[in-house]
DNA sequence: TATGAATGAGCTTTCATTCAT
DNA sequence: TATGAATGAAAGCTCATTCAT
């Protein structure tokens, strides 16, 4: 019957900030550590640097967050929200697997690109902490599942080569251009823009053996 | 505290054994310095623990070695020496590029899978030791120079797609295999062998469009 | 370890304590490291044990300071501050040479006498730490300088032998009173205060063959 | 009836060596000691060091030698045989005090210039090791007491102040010139070396107000 | 809530000294 | 005697976390 449990499960009181000054606080600590964790790496941000950058006392950053882990965590939510569109699909409306496809790529890399920072600590941190890798597996597993599909269609449409594992190719198209996107994004490999996505695009197409409807 | 400079001859101590016991010791710590990576990671691992493993003192790590780095590095040539093989193509003499490329990818796929442990900690430590991330970058950027020089060959022979950058795709076909191999050996994503190898296969064959030699 | 540099934002923490508390404990460590400074020589003073005897926890140490060298040298600025006198004939009015003598040379043994465990301690700082030997020798500079020009005007005056050099003389008689507060007050030497004093004044006397003024 | 005690007292085995090549090896140890020391400072210096500038290993040092202490002993007696000379009256036969004084002076200088580094050594290790300032107090009363007579043969002649306290002045004197010796030599205080002699032997003659024997 | 100082476990690193060969 | 590696006690220093105000 009690309306609000008392939270209370051993660990200390990361508060959800009732008042205004609260919530800005808590904001200003995110985006301090979005800044600091760009600037030293995961490993290197020390949590009073954070505290330090959102020019709050080194304790107060414990009154929001338990741990670096944690506020990392509310830091990816944070990001998620503004990086997270509906699909492409059902957004934009295209059918044709080609259009589709250089669509695609080209938002992927575009929004790679513009927060490649931001990519490069995600790989970090994933070597790092357990959780946040099992995160990544599970999108990009959900992700594959849903190109997976799209080829099975093809492949019973007539479009695609029907000797290819649709899941299984699904991954290998998908980390060639997420790993392709770090490599120049954040390992500053030099490949011209276009030419990197003409490339991609084309061995989506050849790979998958792309061919117009039979109809 | 030193009034005077620390002597100064250049880097500390470590010193290349000149006694049998010696090379016995040096190989011990790093023997051990594996064991303890694997086991608990670059990040975690600390010297104590290595020298321990190694059933030497504390301090006998530093005859060898000044940091956890330097005996990592020391640890890589070592791999590397049991690990570097002759180019394929020179060592069998195998010319017909489907039976290359899947040659190819079976050999890299089956020395990854072993040493599986070993790469997932090359992952880690290339996040967090820049140098050694230069490293990979570099063989990386020799290996798909050689493949881009195959796939310009088989462009001139009429044999594949003339549309492709060979290098671009080099790359974006390499990644992709390596990509794959961490997924399924080191994080665990159940693919079959035969199944991962073939949708391989087929992509390269596909996504470079390879064809019979015209003649 | 570092993949990142480490934030480089120059030096490292030590503040300047914004609360009475933060003053307090900062003074408290002072007085300590005096104490052990004292008590086991520069040298053989640990970090540890300067946090121990000020009764704070040895991570303390560094809220306030970076090294050995470091709160050493806030302890001599702090002591400067108290030995720290205007010049004996400004403060005096006295202008006879001898009498003038006479006062330096007492006020100088007396002060060092009162003082001689810390005197102890910076001739051995000062065999060990460049820079704290540095400030003495600048300082030696300084007072010989004024005593040079003392001996200039007597000379001029006919009341000094004029084949001595000034500056080397007041160096000269400078390292003759001061060696010996350090023989006797440091060292132990058994020599009787007056006798001392006497003596010492008398050399000077003598050693400038000074005589009353002619007019 | 025991002709050789067996030397143990508890301690080790330092040896005096008994082959030709044990000479030599002491030796070895004993130069390579002074010029580590020289060169490091005796606290910087590293028994390592020693044992490597000799060329021999590590451990051989502890075959004659306990300690840095003891080498640093052996060394100070090696280098007195160099430097003791008999008595400069005794030597010289000059009997006139001025002409004593010079020659002491100057005999003194000349020595300390020559041997600058040791002298700082000395100076150095004198802070740093009780027995070894134990070992220069005593050295300097014995020259004090020697000049002391030299001063109450010239009071009792009528040729020096009668109101000077021997002893005390022998030291003060003594004293004045081995620290200005240590400024000009060691801290490179910028002194001419004429100027220097010249205005110690002034001061010395003033002070003692030195006139020509009454008779 | 905010502050900023205090705490102390945890790891690194050095080197005098020992010891098996 | 000589060798050169092994030993391990001692400090140093960092920084996440706590806490009194």
């Amino acid at each position: 019957m009690a309306a609000q449990a008392p939270a209370a499960d051993g660990q200390k009181q990361p508060i959800t900030p009732r008042s205004a000054r609260g919530v800005r606080t808590r904001n200003a600590l995110i985006a301090a550590a979005r800044e600091v964790f760009e600037r030293d790496g995961y490993l290197d941000a020390r949590i009073t640097d954070i505290s330090k950058a959102a020019h709050v006392a080194s304790g107060s950053f414990y009154t929001y967050f338990n741990s670096k882990e944690e506020i990392f965590r509310a830091l990816v939510e944070q990001v998620q929200e503004e990086m997270l569109h509906p699909h492409l699909r059902e957004r934009t409306g295209i059918t044709d697997p080609r259009k589709l496809i250089d669509a695609s790529n080209r938002e992927y890399l575009r929004a790679y690109r513009k927060n490649a920072r931001l990519m490069a600590l995600f790989e970090q941190v994933a070597q790092v902490d357990e959780q946040f890798m099992a995160l990544r597996i599970e999108r990009g597993n959900a992700f594959a599942r849903r190109n997976a599909k799209l080829i099975r269609t093809l492949q019973e449409n007539g479009q695609a080569d029907t000797s290819l594992d649709p899941l299984v190719t699904a991954h290998a198209l998908s980390v060639m251009v997420s790993r392709m996107a770090y490599m120049v994004f954040v390992l500053g490999q030099r490949i011209p823009y276009e030419r990197l996505v003409t490339t991609l695009n084309t061995i989506w197409e050849n790979g998958l053996q792309l061919r117009d409807a039979q109809d």
